[in-house]
DNA sequence: ACATAAATTGAGTTTAACTCATTCACTATT
DNA sequence: AATAGTGAATGAGTTAAACTCAATTTATGT
């Protein structure tokens, strides 16, 4: 006869607490030791047996998706809450990829297990974190519909294809910093993609395209005089940058 | 020790030419079977030993890093050398786009491998295929300085974000593909990213809407400023600052 | 108390990358 | 032609870590 994992009925200690003590150890440990981190290690964090991780686990694999799961849906929650308080188009757009550059930096650690280990493996597509990824970066794609709908976007953006462009670019950009731990200055690369993806890179009308620099510069005058009144010290969130 | 049969044939050969048979051989084997290909199989298409291909390289990593760096260069070359031909910057960065799709395209099985195994690996960066990506994504920055130095685009352009958003966006967006091995028309994604690089999602078609945008937006720089005097403001997002 | 179910265990299995002492093909020297 | 020297080629053996499973321990229902 075979042991399975099955529903719990008569947890000797509860199951559910185990197992949210081996995702935390496996989260302590991944961050120090990344991936190569050993099974065996993770059992010795989290006080058990290493054949124990196997009967919460199906792989080492499935226990790194899981810890990056908790993360995620951490972030995700707490997106969509902020996002409703924003209003205009580039603005939200603006605080979506800031926001996502914060995660990114906040927990560089997971970031990098994310972005190394689990976004680019075969047995990405489909799983739970996928799906999470998907409606994550769906926000976007939200934001500009809505954009659209209001009149402040122009109407035939390929909207799927600006997601990629923004999802991937950061992607693309962070992983070097991820790499090796050089510090990203998330205010000026959020207000460069914005300012790229709003309004591109042709040469445009010369009056409008400083009145929109003209707007940035008094938004982010008001930052200054927002942060002094609210007396936070906001480290190192310029609108404007280069 | 235990050589006692000996049923082998020893041809020897010119250094470089078996270096060149065992990075074909892994060439089919690892586009047929993925990283998940054993060395023993390498071994045997190339039709040396198992240790054999330690003599050449170090490792199963370096093996492939070899077999895709073969590739990535003769794509580069042929891309400097289209480029000279064509003239103006939405064309030629059109063609960078274009021509970077087809080459993922037309070796799905290599890109899959580039970028499910290798990109993301710790080893890549320094590494020389790192060197020539750099040196391919960079004919996008050339041109974008050439093009603002004609005034044929914006000269305030972040180059480096640029160039990071569109070859991370074209990653993002084939490695779903790559996956599955859905079909992309690659004319319709070029222009579509073209279009979004060029010409933004912010609605500037008349002088009209594009002041309009600019009077909401100081509109809501001016509820801002109210905002922090009446000194209401949650622990969320600020358009500035955090 | 006893039987039973299930959680836990760690020694053992597996698998494939990698190593290294040895063999032997080839070349230069006599 | 014989011999010695060089280093390419070999494959059995080593290793290391993910994963398995039969046995053990502990909690609970009757």
């Amino acid at each position: 006869m075979k042991n399975e994992q099955l529903p719990v009925r008569r947890p000797r200690v509860d199951r559910e607490l185990r197992r949210k003590e081996i995702e935390s150890a496996a989260r302590i440990v991944f961050c120090e030791r990344g991936f190569e981190a050993s099974m065996a290690e993770i059992a010795v964090c989290a006080g058990v047996a290493e054949g124990t991780l196997y009967t919460y686990f199906e792989s080492k694999k499935d226990l790194l998706i899981k810890v990056l799961e908790n993360w995620y849906s951490a972030i995700l929650h707490e997106f969509e809450e902020q996002l409703e308080a924003i209003s205009g188009s580039r603005r939200k757009v603006y605080y979506i990829i800031w926001r996502h550059l914060k995660s990114l930096k906040d927990d560089a650690a997971l970031a990098r297990l994310m972005y190394f280990e689990v976004r680019h493996s075969n047995d990405y597509f489909g799983s739970a974190i996928y799906e999470l990824n998907r409606k994550y970066t769906n926000v976007l794609v939200e934001v500009c519909e809505e954009g659209i709908k209001q009149g402040e976007l122009r109407a035939n953006i390929p909207v799927k294809y600006l997601r990629d462009l923004v999802f991937g670019g950061i992607d693309h950009l962070v992983s070097g910093y991820l790499y090796n731990n050089k510090d990203v200055n998330i205010g000026v690369a959020a207000e460069s993609i914005v300012s790229l993806i709003f309004d591109g890179i042709a040469q445009g009308d010369s009056d409008m395209s400083s009145l929109g620099d003209c707007v940035r510069r008094l938004e982010a005058v008001t930052g200054q005089i927002e942060g002094a009144a609210s007396g936070k010290k906001g480290k190192g969130f310029t609108v404007i940058g280069d």
